[in-house]
RNA sequence: CGGGACGUGGCGCAGUUUGGUUAGCGCGCAGCGUUCGGGACGCUGAGGUCGCGGGUUCAAAUCCCGCCGUCCCGACCA
């Protein structure tokens, strides 16, 4: 057994986190306190969340703009409780072309406000409801305490924004996409959050209601992996987003908007991520399967295997880089977290063989060199279901019932603490908030999102410490 | 902004307390050879304004002053 490459992540889980990203060549830091290089290999994991997500948002109506990174300070300043949330974070351009502005311009936190003023002239009748956009950009929230991609000033996401003609389009259109995203974790990035409504104190600046994905890390704690708000008529009301009805009045727009950023990458790597690197899921996987070569001589065995699995439509490399020492080589693609590695050696050709080793469970098999294009779809299929089976298992077994705040207060803070809403209200929730800790979100007792103020009487609070 | 550190080849560090040869070490990098089924090894080699500016001194990475920058800990967020 070699030794391992990495700090354990039972040692110190926040290093092991750095040293993955950095050894699996993800991303670095930028030059910029807060900023980010995302390196090759990890945005094409990014790329691949983009593909899936942008297939989802089309496959349910939606088109695809792009608006100004700059947007004037007024707009900001028109809806209060926006401003407010957003101020601290703000990042705000003073100097262009050589002199002074007269107006400062902002980089855009979220774009609820410019996309607001565009679709006031856009919208004018009920014909042109609902209005569903969504842009893919980037955005600039000024942090303090960055971490690689869960939290940096400068983050990439994918931010929707709709207009309908009633509250309840635009609730069905907040419930949707909070479902469109649970589907996205689920089935491609094999993590199974807990769905449910954020309370007001983490509410989004400016909307009605927020709704949040919510999974726990390998460490236990929890990590908000997307959301989804109904903005009521509140951006309607502050930009002048109005319609005229059939019969002739004019009403204003109800709005939602929902993200998902680049932050769900740090959830896959601390969701799957183990000792030896990370553990893609096939799904999201750049690189589904590696052909290594363990000497020179089997490296046309290895170009042809490939070819072979590529012809299936499967996402392959090839790695006949026999300068490079073998165990070198299995080391950085485990650390990459290729789902499937396939060795070919002499002693395999010898055999009419290969030799296949699964990245998860780290089995090896060796099978006919004839049967990859069977076996391999398949162990896929099941390295997948399996990633999905056991992050769902583990944060099952981290999620216990407790009775009261101080219960919670006096624990290790670990995984999430289910107990009814009623017993924390906004009093329990401030002691949480002091020891660290937060109501992660509010989820029916038969476990859909609570809509009516009926519903989130009768929730349960999922508390966690939180990323 | 408050508290704690740090700045030396690409990266990580030693050397600074007590000034004194040619500023070292590990990793990485280049060439050659032997290796190759779980981070290989040997030999050879390249690579340095010691953060910046000033001062003290025969002599400064080392002492003094100033500046700049970075990282870690305390009030927000996808």
């Amino acid at each position: 057994m070699a030794k391992s490459v990495l700090t354990p992540q039972s040692e110190d889980f926040p290093r092991w986190y750095q040293e993955v990203i950095q050894k699996a060549e993800m991303a670095e830091n930028g030059p910029v306190r807060g900023t980010m290089i995302i390196r090759p290999w990890g945005y094409a994991i990014w790329e691949r969340i983009q593909k899936e997500l942008d297939e989802r948002i089309r496959a349910t109506g939606h088109k695809n703009a792009y608006f100004p990174l700059f947007i004037p300070m007024p707009f900001l300043e028109r809806e209060a409780e926006h401003v407010e949330g957003f101020s601290p974070e703000l990042a705000v351009v003073t100097h262009g072309g050589g002199s002074e502005l007269g107006e400062p311009v902002a980089v855009r936190p979220t774009s609820e406000t410019v996309i607001g003023d565009a679709m006031s002239r856009w919208i004018q009748s009920h014909r042109d409801l609902p209005l569903l956009l969504n842009q893919w950009a980037n955005v600039v929230r000024w942090e303090l305490r960055p971490r690689l991609f869960l939290r940096t000033s400068e983050f990439l996401w994918q931010e929707g924004h709709t207009a309908h003609a009633t509250w309840e389009d635009a609730q069905a259109e907040t419930l949707r996409m909070h479902e469109v995203y649970a589907d996205l974790m689920q089935s491609v990035l094999a993590i199974d959050p807990v769905l449910g409504r954020k309370t007001d104190t983490e509410r989004f600046a400016g909307a009605e209601a927020t709704y949040t994905l919510e999974a726990l890390m390998r460490d236990g704690k929890a990590l908000q992996m997307g959301t989804s708000h109904n903005l009521g008529q509140n951006f309607a009301r502050a930009f002048d987003i109005g319609f005229s009805t059939p019969e002739g009045d004019r009403e204003l727009c109800w709005m939602t908007s929902w993200g998902v950023s680049t932050r769900v990458v740090g959830a896959l790597i601390m969701v799957h991520g183990d000792d030896r690197g990370l553990r893609l899921p096939p799904a999201l996987a750049p690189a589904q399967v590696v052909v290594l070569a363990v000497r020179d001589e089997t490296s046309d065995v290895c170009q042809r295997v490939s070819g072979e699995l590529r012809a299936l439509g499967l996402r392959v490399e090839t790695d006949v880089d026999t300068h490079t020492g073998f165990g070198r080589r299995v080391t950085d693609w485990e650390l990459k977290g290729v789902p499937i590695r396939i060795e070919i050696g002499p002693r395999d050709v010898e055999e009419d063989s290969m030799t296949l080793v699964r990245r998860d469970t780290g089995a090896k098999e060796s099978v006919a060199l004839g049967s990859a294009a069977s076996v391999v779809p398949e162990t896929l299929r099941t390295i997948q279901a399996e990633l999905l089976g056991q992050a769902t298992a583990r944060q099952d077994e981290m999620t216990t019932d407790v009775e009261n705040v101080d219960e919670i207060v006096s624990g290790d803070g670990n995984g999430f603490m289910r107990l009814p809403w009623v017993d924390v209200s906004a009093d329990g929730e401030r002691r949480l908030n002091e020891h660290g800790l937060s109501v992660r979100c509010l989820v029916a007792p038969e476990g859909s999102v609570p809509t009516t103020e009926g519903a989130i009487e009768s929730s349960l609070a999922y508390v966690a410490r939180a990323y």
